[in-house]
RNA sequence: GGGCAUUUAGCUUAGCCUGGUUAGAGCGCGUGCCUCACAUGCACGAGGUCAGAGGUUCAAAUCCUCUAAUGCCCACCA
């Protein structure tokens, strides 16, 4: 491999596809079953078959494939299981926007057809965001790639449904639901999140139906109506009662009486129940029992009457009168007007009301009452909340733990039934002659009641999230069909459960953890009677930089491929988990990217400087061997010790999540120690064999420990000096007796004094061609220290030390320049001009600095408390601090008085 | 109505769990450099009452309480 003749910049689009292909086709990514080693594994969040890849994806994959590629080099045997989900809803509404350019509804194609289409859609475009995860770098165990309606995991799903029906979990019922007059289906509470609307509140007049005087006082011109408040007059149509608190004095004697509801003349009864609340609007409330959650609560418990008054379009319907085909939001215009004309409309408030959105198309839900599917959840809950409250299950951060319990503690029954064609079908069968309901895997010849072969399947789908939270064991095949007689890696899926289940980890974003996270820990444990993973890390949200998130209508996207494109895929990797600290929102813009950029580009170049001198031969030396070794110099068991450092604190960050920490201190230690000090102190001498040794073994460490985060520049560096990938090469095993804690402060000594010496030069505006002559008047350790170095110093500084000589060895002479500063006296010989001036300003400002920190030190160490209170170790470390502090002040002073 | 989170330099933020250097960093800014790995770079530098108030402590960005602002989630607010 040449390496002298590598570019000077690092070219991502010309390494990126190369190196995943070559991962793939060595088949680098699969996962097997492998007794000897501990399993790793990680289930995908199945990206929906619709979806194209966005920041969001781009987040929660990187950081997967970060811990697949982390625990896979720590030799672990890791699974990333992938896959895809069928989405229901959105894949139909896409498939329909699409044969809507044709002119064409569903209907027209019939459930039949139209499913095929959606199969040839998915066919054609399914794949999209696989091959845009690759891009990303995803480690996937590819050839295991599962989809929800796959027949064997449809089997799943089918299995699923009948035992727990037979389990009396599922049952059929006509209640309130969400429904979504658009997509025209149920939804589940949480497919129907409520958002604030700002709307009025409506205040209508419903007469008595015959004022009678009571002996008690009334008076009729005040009770001839009563008025009732709603923020949906449209659904007075199906009122069938008028409902106050029986406490409520001023609506006391109208209990039990009858109205007559306006515009559709029907009667309907006074009823009282505690559930009203007096303070609301005018304490009396109309009932819609078929319209409303809470009506429909009265309803049942005071029998009243359901009438539905709209069709699923949101359409009203037949009982809706003169009303009927309008659309509800404009029957609702129509009322009030009818209303108004009448003097029955008393007045209109506005008021802020919040109601559920279809989370698929937005728009506004009807509460509408029909006959669906539900899971009773409870029973599932009970468990799943007993393996959080142990801590069998851990979230990070731990704040979703109470989310989730609060969620489970409260939990509703589950719609799990839809009224579109793309997803499962029910399991459930109706005998057309005796209505009886048949549950079954297969369809029934005849009915077992009455023998009647007249026999058809339910018309619903199973909701999509019925079947994603079977993924973790589903997609191993189970419950292993007898016609599945599958393998991968010439393993039996059966043993694969076993051995890779529970999985490790569950990698997600907080607003799933209802949807997702609580319902496969329930099936999880229902099912295979275990927890479905061990830790649930839960990232943030990736919003723009003004904190909103990122969607299509708001213009603010930034495409993840587009980054990739322009920055590579590494970049977009590194700046993503660079600014994602544990459970914060990502607030991105598009120049948060070339910080990756460059720092692949930094990799990029060191390592050409190291490729361009290294000597190849001492490569293979063992590093343990070679450090025992006691003549090796400060700077390289200096560089090792904080290699090591760094690698500790980087596992320390991994194994607690904490991928931003990680990922920081490996940037910053390559880039500010390993690049800025390390690298410029070596150079001069390069080629000594110390160098070349710890030079390459903390390269290439780096280069394996940087691998997880950016994978394609560290395979592409890697490869020119080596056969194999780096993948798979081990993580780096960390060297706790390389550590040095003395050796890292003795060098940041060096580093101080170089610094001081840099900004001298800055300062007196010294030319980089002209040397300058300086010496150091130190402590005894200091002064060795600089004599040992002085060769690099000198090279770094691009300055001459004359001498470096113990403090108590200063003579003033007349003309040199002096500089005192943390714990070091520079003297320079003048021979060029300078700006005394300046000089003397900045010292002054030293010497201010050093003296307000003496006064803090003083104070603090003339308070008796602390020095009671506080432990010996803290008060003789300030002590010492004072000391110094005193020690450098008297110098600077002495220079101070020299310049006058 | 309930809950959670956030508030640190011009911007984005780390540090807070586990109290003890001069509160770190990236971008931006100022200045000087195309120095033989890298101008996607190097060097030097400016910039912070750690939201406010109170408390605990010898010691608070860090622990506790309250307040304010912002954001998010949940809830059967007709």
């Amino acid at each position: 491999m040449d390496v002298n003749n590598l570019p000077t910049r690092y070219d991502p689009a010309s390494t990126e596809d190369k190196w995943y292909k070559f991962w793939e086709e060595n088949n680098l990514f699969a996962a097997k079953v492998n007794p000897a080693k501990n399993p790793f594994s990680i289930v995908i969040p199945p990206p929906n078959v619709t979806g194209i890849l966005h920041m969001g994806h781009a987040l929660n994959n990187t950081i997967q494939d970060i811990l697949i590629r982390y625990h896979r080099m720590k030799g672990e045997e890791s699974l990333w299981m992938p896959g895809t989900d069928h989405a229901g809803i959105a894949t139909q509404n896409v498939v329909e926007k699409a044969i809507a350019k044709d002119g064409l509804k569903r209907q027209d194609l019939g459930r039949e057809k139209f499913v095929e289409r959606v199969w040839q859609w998915r066919e054609q475009y399914g794949s999209t965001i696989i091959h845009q995860l690759k891009k990303l770098g995803a480690s996937c165990d590819w050839q295991r790639t599962r989809f929800t309606m796959d027949e064997e995991y449809s089997n799943s799903v089918n299995e699923v449904f009948i035992r727990l029906y037979e389990k009396g979990l599922i049952y059929q019922g006509n209640y309130i639901i969400n429904w979504c007059p658009r997509c025209q289906t149920a939804l589940s509470d949480e497919e129907a999140p409520h958002r604030e609307l700002s709307g009025n509140l409506y205040y209508l007049r419903y007469p008595l139906k015959k004022y009678r005087v009571q002996s008690t006082g009334y008076r009729a011109k005040d009770a001839e109506y009563i008025v009732v408040a709603t923020t949906r007059p449209e659904t007075m149509l199906g009122d069938t009662a008028v409902a106050v608190n029986p406490k409520d004095k001023r609506y006391k004697k109208l209990i039990g009486r009858t109205l007559i509801l306006p515009l559709m003349d029907r009667e309907i009864k006074i009823i009282a129940d505690a559930l009203v609340d007096m303070k609301f609007g005018t304490g009396a409330v109309k009932v819609t029992p078929a319209h409303d959650p809470n009506d429909y609560l009265l309803g049942k418990k005071h029998k009243l009457d359901f009438i539905n008054v709209m069709r699923p379009d949101g359409r009203m319907n037949e009982n809706a009168g003169k009303y009927k085909d309008m659309d509800r939001f404009q029957a609702r215009e129509v009322i009030l007007e009818d209303l108004k004309e009448k003097g029955l409309l008393e007045k209109v408030e506005t008021h802020n009301l919040s109601a559920g959105h279809c989370y698929r198309c937005h728009t506004i839900i009807e509460p509408y009452l029909s006959k669906q599917w539900f899971v009773k959840m409870k029973p599932l809950a009970k468990p799943a909340i007993a393996v959080v409250k142990l801590g069998k299950i851990k979230f990070y951060p731990k704040r979703w733990t109470k989310v989730y319990l609060n969620w489970m503690e409260n939990i509703q029954d589950w719609c799990i039934s839809r009224q579109i064609w793309w997803g499962h079908r029910l399991p459930v069968y109706y005998c057309r002659k005796c209505s009886d309901i048949i549950v079954s895997r297969e369809k029934p010849e005849k009915c077992p009641k009455c023998s009647s072969t007249d026999i058809y399947q339910d018309e619903d789908v199973l909701d999509t999230w019925f079947s994603s939270w079977l993924w973790p064991f589903a997609t191993f095949y189970w419950p292993f069909n007898a016609n599945a007689p599958y393998t991968v890696h010439g393993t039996q899926y059966k043993k694969d459960l076993a051995y890779f289940y529970p999985t490790s980890v569950l990698v997600t974003a907080p607003e799933i953890i209802f949807f997702w996270v609580a319902r496969m820990i329930m099936a999880g444990l229902e099912f295979m009677k275990d927890i479905p993973f061990r830790d649930v890390y839960i990232h943030g949200t990736v919003r723009d930089i003004e904190g909103k998130k990122m969607s299509k209508s708001l213009g603010n996207i930034i495409d993840p491929l587009d980054i990739i494109k322009e920055y590579g895929a590494d970049a977009l990797r590194f700046s993503l988990i660079s600014i994602t600290s544990q459970g914060q929102d990502v607030f991105l813009s598009k120049e948060r990217f070339e910080q990756g950029r460059n720092f692949a580009n930094k990799i990029w170049n060191a390592s050409r400087l190291i490729m361009m001198n290294l000597d190849t031969s001492l490569v293979k030396t063992d590093l343990c061997q070679f450090f025992s070794q006691k003549d090796l110099d400060i700077t390289n068991r200096w560089i090792l010790s904080r290699f090591y450092s760094v690698l500790k604190e980087v596992n320390k960050d991994l194994e607690s999540y904490k991928f931003n920490e990680a990922a920081n201190a490996l940037y910053a230690f390559f880039w500010h120690e390993f690049c800025d000090w390390y690298l410029e102190l070596i150079k001069s001498d390069i080629k000594n064999p110390h160098n070349q040794i710890v030079m390459y073994k903390v390269w290439e460490k780096f280069l394996r420990a940087m691998h997880p985060f950016m994978p394609f520049v560290t395979e592409e560096i890697w490869r020119k000096i080596k056969n194999e990938s780096i993948m798979v090469q081990p993580w780096p095993h960390t060297q706790e007796n390389i550590i040095d804690k003395p050796t890292e402060s003795k060098m940041q000594r060096v580093f101080t004094l170089i610094n001081i010496l840099r900004n001298i030069r800055f300062q007196l505006e010294i030319p980089l061609e002209n040397t300058l002559n300086f010496m150091v008047f130190t402590s005894r350790p200091n002064k060795e220290l600089i004599k040992s170095l002085s060769k690099q110093i000198e090279a770094v500084s691009r300055n001459h030390l004359l001498d470096a000589k113990l403090e108590g060895e200063y003579r003033r002479t007349n003309n040199e320049f002096n500089i005192v500063s943390e714990g070091m006296h520079i003297v320079i010989p003048l021979s060029a001009v300078i700006d005394i001036e300046k000089q003397k300003e900045r010292i002054e400002s030293d010497i201010k600095r050093v003296k307000a920190e003496i006064d803090n030190k003083k104070a603090l160490l003339t308070k008796t408390d602390f020095i009671k209170r506080a432990p010996q170790e803290i008060v003789e470390a300030e002590k010492i601090k004072l000391a110094e502090l005193g020690e450098r002040l008297k110098k600077m002073e002495a220079v101070r008085d020299g310049f006058r």
